[in-house]
RNA sequence: GGCGCCUUCGUCUAUCGGUUAGGACACCAGGUUCUCAACCUGGUAAGACGGGUUCGAUUCCCGUAGGCGCUACCA
């Protein structure tokens, strides 16, 4: 038999901002298919109008596409951010499959696979509160499956109100066959009879899903860990509508600190807003690949091409994994610092300030604390003293360690000079400012620190910085001989 | 409550019966150094517990504990 093409799908509901354990979960489906050369799908499941949150696909895709997680098939945004639909199996959002998901559901009946249930949802509530009270399981007490199919094809004919339930076996067990976890069981008697169609007409997750999946060609489907419990009435459908089973795949969670489900209360889970506080694309995929899965072990960098050569689902973790920042710090950092100069700049330059335009004294600026950056905008506390037309020395000493005012004098005036004498581009350029006043501290007789220390003061007022060296070649020769006679007048005063 | 899943350094993980249990982040120390960062070197740190199976278990099996998930006409 010919290999089946590849076919996976990430399917979120639009309900908010993307999720950054969904993200992974995109990613993992993506990684797959591209690897094997197949199709990833987007489906947009938005059975449930009562949570639909307008403009949320939008923003799915254009989240995804900043993250270069990209769909060659399914719902999509074009370059003026409309929705959009591509592939033959659509359409591709859920909603508009209505009609569809209600033929599988009758022809589920017509099986005697389902049935017809009148019950209202306040007897509904009631019992399952009676259940609870008398710590009883609760689950549906079956009451319309008993009904004669015939009477109650009438009763909906007569225009009763009504929803479809699956009639799930009572006897027995099924396994559930997963990659990642093996073979589950479960007991047929403690599993509810679900309803697939809701009073509104619409399916539920659990036909929609299956359904479509099936319509779609899917051939792997990797969720999150959650719908595990629930994939026995998922092959109850496939197998009655006698359809091939897919590959299941429940991906372990991101979980908080604690371990619970990874959560809004808890801190950050919008992927949305990690790209705004300046984590790169790159950074995140790299971080949010290795959280579950490892390719190697002695590797922490990949690129997402790597990542799709090395993927593999059946080496994926079982245990939750905490969405650790520190480490995604210090993949951002590392991102940081590969990017050309051009993007490196872009990215931090509108964390400068907008009054300061020597532009390419901002580039150095910029270049100057590249490797102390997790994210762009920390540019911002890191170098504003460097923007500042004058510095308070009051809070710093500018005597080295235990030395006298006057000797901090002495140097500073001297290293003017020095730097008087050097022309612009010669004090531009770290290694030539460094070996000249390094080599004019000792043909004086000095230390390095009692005259270094001074000098760095002086163009910082920081108790911590970059060299002097460095911040004489960023300032250039102008700021940095106004900073000396600044600190040269302070020292005076 | 019921059912299911999970359990290796603080965190992310490697190990597919025999290893001084490896790597990375974080942390600590040393080196470099005018300070800081970076960098280099080194270090602290782990198989939840109890039984089996086996010549030998982190690895296989059972149990216990703990954590998490599900238990909707939400996904």
């Amino acid at each position: 038999m010919a290999k089946k093409r590849v076919r996976s799908r990430f399917a979120p509901s639009p309900t908010g901002q993307l999720h950054i354990g969904g993200v992974r979960t995109a990613l993992y489906a993506e990684l797959l298919a591209r690897q094997a050369d197949g199709d990833f799908l987007l489906r947009i499941e938005d059975t449930d109008q009562s949570r639909f949150v307008p403009g949320a696909t939008e923003n799915l895709c254009r989240t995804l596409k900043r993250l270069g997680i990209v769909p060659n098939e399914g719902v999509w945004t074009d370059d003026n951010d409309q929705i959009i639909q591509r592939g033959d199996f659509g359409p591709y959002i859920q909603s508009q499959r209505k009609e569809k998901h209600q033929a599988y559901a009758k022809q589920l009946v017509d099986m005697g696979k389902a049935y017809y249930c009148f019950c209202s949802e306040e007897r509904l509530e009631q019992m399952r509160q009676q259940q609870e009270i008398t710590k009883q399981p609760t689950g549906y007490d079956g009451t319309c499956r008993k009904i004669d199919p015939a009477e109650a094809q009438k009763r909906v004919e007569a225009g009763e109100q009504y929803v479809i339930r699956l009639k799930l076996p009572k006897e027995g067990s099924v396994t559930v066959e997963d990659v990642i976890r093996g073979k589950v069981t479960f007991d047929w008697k403690l599993i509810d009879d679900q309803v697939i169609l809701k009073r509104d007409g619409m399916a539920t997750y659990h036909l929609a899903s299956m359904a479509d999946d099936h319509d779609m060609g899917i051939t792997h489907v990797t969720r999150a860990e959650e719908w595990l419990p629930s994939t026995p009435k998922h092959i109850f459908i496939y197998e009655a509508m006698g359809w091939e089973l897919p590959i299941f795949a429940h991906l372990p969670q991101l979980v908080n600190a604690d371990r619970s489900k990874l959560s809004k209360r808890q801190g950050d889970v919008s992927a949305e807003s990690y790209l705004e506080k300046g984590y790169l694309p790159e950074a995140l995929i790299n971080f949010l690949a290795l959280l579950g899965w490892n390719p190697k072990a002695d590797q922490e960098i990949y690129s997402h091409d790597e990542l799709v050569e090395l993927f593999d689902l059946s080496k994926i973790n079982k245990a939750g994994a905490f969405f650790n920042t520190e480490k995604l710090n210090w993949f951002n950092n590392h991102y940081l610092r590969q990017k050309p100069v051009d993007e490196y700049f872009a990215l931090v330059e509108p964390h400068l300030p907008d009054d300061e335009k020597d532009i390419d004294f901002k580039r150095r600026v910029a270049l100057l604390f590249r490797e102390r950056l997790n994210l762009p905008s920390e540019i911002k506390d890191l170098s504003s003293f460097m923007f500042e037309s004058t510095l308070d020395y009051s809070k710093v000493n500018l005597t080295w360690k235990d030395h006298i005012k006057e000797e901090a004098l002495e140097r500073l005036k001297a290293a003017k000079a020095w730097i008087e004498s050097m022309n612009e581009s010669l004090v531009l350029d770290v290694k030539t400012t460094e070996e000249t006043i390094k080599n004019k501290i000792k043909d004086n007789g000095w230390g390095n620190g009692d005259t270094l220390w001074p000098l760095r003061v002086a163009l910082s007022a920081q108790e911590k910085s970059p060299s002097p060296f460095e911040l004489m070649a960023a300032y250039g020769q102008k700021r940095t001989i106004k900073r000396i006679d600044d600190a040269l007048a302070y020292l005076v005063k």
